[in-house]
DNA sequence: CTGTTAGCGCCTTCAT
DNA sequence: ATGAAGGCGCTAACAG
């Protein structure tokens, strides 16, 4: 029932392959003709059908984004920096969640793998040869967004972590900070927590830092966590491992009546708009998400176009921005 | 080089027929047959090429979603409901942002159409009969997702609207305020909004209720509309469309050096996480955001499968969460 | 510049 | 219960 080539063939009065020819411009085509399959293909309203393309070219100009949880306001944003990229580039992506569960990754790659997806943007909290083995395995170019893999193994696009961490601590101490905590999640969850929090002790030189873990990060289980660590600790300064972590700090501070930045100076990661919608606004370690999305992508469609590519390994830079909170 | 359904027939001495068979259950194959099969692909690391599947049987398991603009919270969260129904009938989906955009929306339904997506869940400010065209044109299932069709012509899942806006605005008048206003983007940027002004303008019987405009709702643009116009005028208590409206209005409130609840009662839309980020919390009018988009995928996979609907317009329950705003 | 002809990998009758 | 054979709609040589 559908419109077909062919179709469009005998209306315009040429052989299928002149069609071809001009919807994907593989090749010269008198203008006079040109004109006449473009007129047939307008008069039918012809589609082309990109999995039938897809069967014969073996390229499906779709790509596979997986990713922890979209609803995160991390990586929707990340997602969104991607898609972006992926339609200036005329690919389409195929979004999965993980929800970081390494059997079920696993599982997403070999489905990546049957909807015979151009390439892979992959996300993570902790990288491992599972998942390698996996990539190994389909045979499909990947590029990891914001996910740590120390022995740089698969191309990848993130800021420098370790120094970040160092930054932000930093920060507190150049404000005259003199008791710092880190807030972070549990060891082990994040690779790149982890290692933002080993930048962070590195700059403390040996003076002690006081690491607050809270399970998964999230805002609501972290209040009292938080809450209670103060409790029994002066401290004058923190970092929290993100926004949401940093507004259950400030909060935590605002509940034992104590007065943000006077008493406690707060610096969290990210910068999602979460930190521009909490008084005091928060100073934030800033994070390119939308860019770690847009680059990553980029960074693939080069790999997918045999490209030249300067660095595999690419890092974006992070940078402070201070407000209220410090 | 990939292995085929022909390696896998000829490694366990039947036919592809067989294989096909196995694969997809779609016929009774004797168990001692089954069981050569089964090992040949376990053996070989068979994966059955989903797009030639696609193009032989014109399904292709995978439907399209499209939407403003994923990095909004709300559409985030919505996501995440269909991705997650999505894969439990073993679906994928192909994400794509509108910006709702007319032109835009009906080049992305031009593109679902070409990839052969099964369907198409949809989401958007204002639906124009280009998209209904576009859509029709396509001839693919749709569902709408907290969109509003006035006509109903096509399959959608909502909340009920214009009582939403009249409940909120009903909750105000009973917690005692005389005052009210409504905060809200600008007219026509979204029916769903204008709807519950509606609703709300109904329940004030003729009192006046003060209509904010805000644009596009964002926080930093909103903040100073809204303090501007509680500067002229006093209010007791506003209802905002949205969270992120919400938030605008309690620090618009407070910078002015008043104290929400006692001076101004707050009640906002949606109830994204921000709601209990926010000190005091936020009471809002709950929307079902995660189900909008779980309820739609799974009326869809009901439309896909000719199961029996009995509903095409289906209304989820929204309701008012109290916490301190109010 | 244009037409002819093989496939791409799988599903699906139709026989057997 | 299984095999043979014809597409699905398009790309990509290969001729001319």
């Amino acid at each position: 029932m559908p419109v077909t080539i062919y179709d469009v063939a005998r209306e315009a009065k040429v052989s299928m392959a002149t069609v071809s020819r001009v919807i994907n411009g593989t090749a010269v085509v008198k203008e006079d003709t040109k004109k006449r399959v473009l007129e047939a293909i307008a008069k039918l309203g012809y589609r082309p059908n990109a999995v039938a393309r897809g069967l014969a070219s073996k390229r499906t100009r779709t790509i596979g984004v997986i990713v922890p949880d979209v609803s995160a306001a991390f990586v929707a944003e990340m997602v969104r920096g991607i898609e972006d990229i992926a339609n200036m580039y005329d690919y389409n992506i195929l979004l999965v969640n993980s929800d970081a569960q390494v059997d079920r990754e696993v599982n997403l790659i070999g489905t990546m793998w049957e909807k015979q997806v151009d390439g892979i943007l992959y996300m993570t909290n902790v990288l491992t040869s599972k998942e390698i083995d996996a990539f190994e395995e389909a045979q499909i170019p990947v590029v990891l967004c914001a996910t740590e893999d120390p022995e740089r193994r698969i191309p990848s696009v993130n800021i420098d972590n370790y120094r970040s961490g160092r930054d932000a601590v930093n920060f507190l101490l150049q404000k005259g900070c003199h008791r710092i905590g880190f807030i972070t999640m549990d060891e082990g969850f994040s690779v790149v927590a982890d290692r933002r929090l080993q930048g962070a002790q590195n700059r403390m030189r040996g003076q002690e830092l006081h690491v607050i873990r809270t399970g998964r990060g999230r805002y609501e289980t972290s209040l009292p966590i938080i809450r209670a660590y103060l409790e029994e600790h002066h401290l004058d300064g923190v970092v929290a491992a993100s926004d949401e972590l940093g507004l259950a700090a400030i909060h935590a501070v605002q509940d034992m009546g104590m007065v943000v930045p006077r008493d406690v100076k707060v610096i969290a990661f990210d910068n999602t708009r979460l930190a521009v919608m909490v008084r005091p606004e928060m100073t934030v370690i800033a994070q390119p998400m939308y860019d770690f999305g847009a680059v990553s992508m980029r960074l693939l469609t080069k790999l997918l176009q045999d490209e030249p590519v300067d660095n595999y390994t690419v890092i974006l830079q992070h940078n402070i921005v201070e407000r209220a909170s410090s």
